[in-house]
DNA sequence: TATGAATGAGTCTTCATTCAT
DNA sequence: CATGAATGAAGACTCATTCAT
């Protein structure tokens, strides 16, 4: 288990005041992520990170400390990304969305990122705290940004007004699908991260409607 | 709370056997939704259904019969709706697929049910035996159920081949946003039912470009 | 350990409500007087009550309510049986004085009262509101009665004025430290409680000095 | 706190090793009567000293050991006082007695010292051997010397035969309680110094009955 | 020698489950 | 059948003690 072991059998112990908060935290949120806040053991998350259960508050105070602290930690790479190029972007609207969808797959559905989503619904009611931490520093951000793109798309005349420029968050709503599906039944039905993306990419371009299906003005009425 | 009360002010010793389990699985299905397996204590289960938490032993064996038994009852109310309609519509297969889409969000995203997709997602990982039951039972059919709809649609010329019309799931990814936004961010952020419905439509009917930036040759090869 | 045993070895569940309480505070008082609060484990106040560990927390929410439930419980017995008399005591204050004084050696520190001295010593630091509340019920109660007593003693020229008359606490000073050295020395080196009480009363009569040796100009000046 | 600092506003590793086991123990013994051995943290011990925890580790071998030396350092220095001028007092014995009550207020009750006792009667039932101490280094020389004193006395005719003087331990009986008030009811009903001082020596010296109540035939035969 | 991170045994507290009434 | 007191197995948390630095 360990590449370091004593005669005794039993690993020596390690002095790493810098790196443990982290390694406590990340293997918090990997706990907390399976079984949920109520249902995750201290016990599990020291084993998961190599300490001992009474280690774990030299550095929080509770349990309630650790999961805040883990699930924090998480906040915003995602979005710190896509910032980077939403306002210099040269190209077409068309272009920049099909690249926030694809930094969004790749960054939130197809990495580990993919567990806080597990966490925000299944304890967002125990703790609104964290939501509105949540909704402060990451979604509100993120529908700012959406927002943003859409406005340039009409502006630049690249995108249609209608309701569901009106509420661009729909936008990504095949992702968080994604994610959902690859944290329930993927295992049941496997679906590529691929397919995904394209049917999600193909969807928010085009609707599925052929051009003579179109009723536009009953489609603006909505 | 009871539409009958004794003077004591104590609900009466109730005799509609028949009744119980269904009290005990909609309480259950309650306080699961909100607290998790785990989080959820029995006592409270008891007390929202008006009895002790012993009753609760004289019709399940234990916790997880109840959470399992309450998560099963609420399976598939709403695809028989769906599943009746959908052979012998009439109409377009647009009106079709407002018609479905509008079930699905008065059904299951402004319903009770909303929970159990929250349950689902929760406790997944823990009861993978409940994912399973919930694709054979409700997410295949409502795949399948999709996928005709797609085919309807694309025999009669009414609906674009394309990658979203081969994984139709994402036809109804902004309604499960829809879901999962109502319990999480919608006291940071309300978003009314209308303008997330009709952002749904309006995305799966056209997509957000316009006619323009429509690039066919590009997205086909998605 | 019970009269009442099942074939299987382990006794049989008691369904007591009303008696557990008492039972449990009595058996933490004493636990409580041996061991100090923080010394005193639940396991041994449920076992020493007969019942298993989580019992404790159907009657107290906590070690400390338990704590605290046990050491009011005692309040004040000796008291009220002195105040009865006192008032109307037909024989000199000499003999009422005298009566006061065995009955706070019989009630007091002949009995199991003796602990609760010792738990008032130990944890009032810990507990303000504890002495606070003894002081209140108890002590300031005693002090007013041992004034009444002096004051009559006085008015009837059988009590002399001075500064012990002033602070008639010190009267029973000497069943203090016979109920403290019954909880400390005695086992090293036994004093008989006649003795004891001989001496308290020989003294709060008579002081030790002979009548040729009292300086009252001194003393008064004191 | 600290005589000496340096600019960063720590105190300087301190480099006098001998004075170590003296500061702990005071911040011992201080802690010890605070809490009782079982509620006391070396944690808080360490920090009132100065140093970390660990470091308690350097001089004693538990935490046990620590108490023990605690409470043994502090045996005493009172008897040594006393014993010093009880032989070749030349004054009366009255006088004597006087001196002898006026140190132990000032040493005992009026002093840090105080603490010990509370230690002995809260912990003496867990720690016999403790009391044993005490008994022998301490109370049994103290006994021993108001002994002495009193047949001093009578066989100068200025103390009197009885029951008083058959247990002259009795004699300091209301030092002992104004130590003890002045650790649990004084914040709740102060009593000075002076007054019990006085009321005591009032009280050994004459009693509190009139000439006129003595009946010296009855107490005698106490 | 002093530090303070890490350990692990011990205790409080909770709660699913059982059972006498 | 229903009740609710009692049980006992966890699990959170504390803290005396150890040990690498």
């Amino acid at each position: 288990m360990d590449e370091v072991s004593t005669a005794s059998g039993r690993p020596p112990r390690r002095r790493r005041k810098e790196a443990r908060p982290a390694e406590l935290i990340r293997a918090g949120l990997e706990e907390f992520a399976l079984h949920g806040f109520a249902g995750t053991r201290l016990e599990d998350v020291a084993r998961r990170a190599g300490v001992v259960k009474g280690t774990i508050y030299r550095y929080f105070t509770d349990k309630e400390a650790l999961f805040l602290a883990a699930v924090r930690l998480e906040v915003a790479p995602v979005l710190s990304q896509i910032t980077g190029f939403i306002d210099t972007y040269p190209g077409t609207t068309r272009d920049l969305l099909k690249l926030i969808i694809e930094t969004v797959h790749r960054q939130l559905v197809n990495s580990d990122l993919r567990v806080l989503i597990r966490i925000i619904i299944a304890e967002g009611e125990r703790f609104p705290a964290l939501t509105e931490l949540y909704y402060a520093e990451t979604i509100s951000k993120g529908r700012a940004l959406l927002e943003r793109v859409v406005e340039r798309g009409i502006a630049r005349g690249e995108i249609r007004e209608g309701a569901a420029a009106r509420l661009p968050l729909v936008l990504i709503a095949p992702a968080l699908m994604a994610a959902i599906w690859r944290m329930t039944f993927d295992r049941h039905a496997s679906i590529s991260s691929e397919d995904f993306l394209a049917a999600h990419i193909d969807l928010v371009f085009h609707g599925v409607l052929t051009g003579d299906e179109r009723d536009w003005s009953v489609t603006r009425a909505l």
